[in-house]
DNA sequence: CTGAAAGCGCTAACAG
DNA sequence: CTGTTAGCGCTTTCAG
């Protein structure tokens, strides 16, 4: 069968109808469960429903309910391991809730948010579940969406300036354990490699960083910050001109995955191995770390949980009404100890390299 | 503001309007840009929307012109990395065409896949990228929405007993490739690790496996085909139990990406290395694959393009009807050789095992 | 407990 | 070139 266009005409409600020889009233009430319906009547109906294949037209519903039971998820890029998981947790959290959910990426494009979010609004999705990208101070596009009436919750970060509820993780204090545990082993050349200085939890694992300095009496040195983008290449080639450097750290701490990708894939072309010529520990767990050698010490964030949690807190606010006050979860990120970390002895190069 | 319910009342078509004293005709014709209207107005128009911060009700033309502009695609998990690529790339088409893809997980079961569908055809959706889970020819739920004027392209693998169209990859050439590899490296004692059998693809890659043994004149092994069901945790169990038997093999294939992870784990766990003790291949690209080491020597697929091209095909479909004939693109694997796989010198055990 | 009918916001004739 | 209006499929009063 050639040609264009449909072939088939919907089954609507009105043929339920009419096979089942009720109103399209009655039928409707039946597909709601709503008042109760003479069991031998719905009997015909959901009979009549089953032989024509039957779908009701959720379409039409939401016309008239003004309900799309329709979720949006703004993410940066489903490809970013970081996100599955979450992207997981927030749809199971919709099943449960019966909403469906609609995942979009925005590449950490300011321009493509804007976009993404308009379009979530023609769709009329029922609310919005946000990770912000990057940008200064532009969040028009939201306070707008907020104001129509859809409620937003933002997930692991929060745009500066204006209030949201969200769902995110102590940055902060996931650096500092981290640090911590780089101190601990005898480290005091500890490197950073952060990401966008406009986002948030990349200003928080950075303050962590330079909290422990400061507990552990560590003198802060420029050269051991590398200013990354929480991409990939970024962690790539700042890991190798830290490296190269006249006096290069003894421990590295990489802000995000993406980026401890990138340095890990440096370090191995420069021949460098964890934890004998440089400790390595990366905020954020990383993809196969457990089946490869060495396995990477990481501070791993509870993604499912966050996509889950913020869901769960959407479709709350979607259904009881925003609160007064915007709701704020933090969770805890775990410090997981692995090789790249491992004391050495007898190493090589010293710990201290004054 | 405390409270249930929308609280503000969305902008409607009719009131922009009235505020560009005009009427909705004339509205409705600027959005589609149809017919010429008179700059000015037009003008006019543009301007009274975006002081009302109008977002045209996609619901509401949805259902006057029956088409969504939806795109449903089905897979088995987001959490799975093979899956991240492939709905990158059916979204980057979509939105080329402006159509919006959801997604929703299936965990391979058969009963999640007919629920899914179910509730993607309620949403009307145009048209469906499916990911087929295994079942025994539990079909109809496809054929009925075929049938019902829905084009649906299966991606990655097809249901046996039904012809649709599809984007699979060449999954015997690509096996081959991988176990010839392997032979050519000097290995004779060579395992698999399948995948569930009542996958297309699954058989498909023994298949691979099969027709190079016979190629060299080796001897098929039971002991060491490992029946597994494409996840990690049977990965993981078949390649210890594998590496644990009297006579294990040499050399390992292991027939998708997440069972590789779990091989990968196993062979850690052991204390194998690779490919000092044992030569490791994987059907899939691993993630990380490059940063860590060993590299792992895979068999690539072109995930991203599966994806493109098959919602490129999918939307062909929707807008210039459906073939006479189910289209079926075949793409390559390609192979990539890593470390996993390099040749040894010396070894301490023998490649051969009589 | 069931039927009839209005109307959700938009598009697409059609009339002016 | 612009305005009017019917109607998409469903839900939801309101009568019967």
């Amino acid at each position: 069968m050639t040609g264009s266009g449909k072939l088939t005409t919907m089954v609507t409600i009105k043929e339920v109808a009419r096979k089942a020889k009720v109103s399209v009233g009655t039928v409707s009430n039946v597909l709601r469960g709503s008042t109760r319906v003479n069991p031998a009547i719905r009997d015909r109906v959901d009979r009549a429903m089953k032989s024509l294949d039957y779908h009701p037209n959720q379409i039409a519903r939401s016309l008239k309910t003004k309900q799309t039971h329709l979720l949006g998820m703004v993410i940066s890029d489903i490809t970013n391991p970081y996100f599955p998981r979450m992207v997981r947790g927030a749809e199971d959290a919709a099943i449960e809730h019966d909403y469906l959910l609609v995942t979009s990426n925005t590449d950490h494009q300011i321009e493509r948010e804007k976009r993404v979010v308009s379009v979530l609004r023609n769709r009329r999705v029922d609310g919005i579940l946000l990770v912000i990208a990057p940008s200064d101070g532009d969040t028009e596009h939201i306070t707008n969406t907020v104001a129509s009436g859809i409620p937003v919750v933002c997930l692991d970060r929060v745009p500066r300036g204006i209030r949201l509820s969200s769902v995110t993780v102590d940055a902060v204090r996931g650096a500092e354990m981290c640090v911590r545990h780089l101190v601990s082993m005898g480290h005091r050349a500890i490197g950073i490699i952060t990401g966008p200085m406009q986002l948030q939890n990349a200003i928080d694992r950075l303050q962590g960083y330079r909290n422990i300095l400061a507990e552990a009496g560590l003198q802060e040195d420029p050269t051991l910050i590398g200013n990354g983008d929480f991409r990939t290449e970024s962690g790539y080639l700042l890991t190798k001109r830290m490296m190269l450097a006249p006096l290069p750290p003894t421990a590295l701490f990489v802000s995000n995955g993406m980026m401890g990708m990138g340095a890990l894939k440096a370090l191995k072309e420069l021949g460098l191995f964890c934890p004998a010529d440089i400790a390595l520990a990366v905020f954020d767990e990383l993809p196969g770390n457990e089946s490869y050698s060495p396995g990477v010490t990481v501070v791993a964030q509870p993604e499912y949980e966050i996509g889950y949690r913020g869901a769960k807190m959407l479709i709350g606010q979607i259904e009881n009404g925003e609160p007064a006050e915007p709701l704020a979860i933090t969770l805890n990120a775990e410090l997981r100890i692995r090789e790249s970390t491992r004391l050495r002895i007898g190493t090589t190069r010293s710990h201290v390299r004054e």
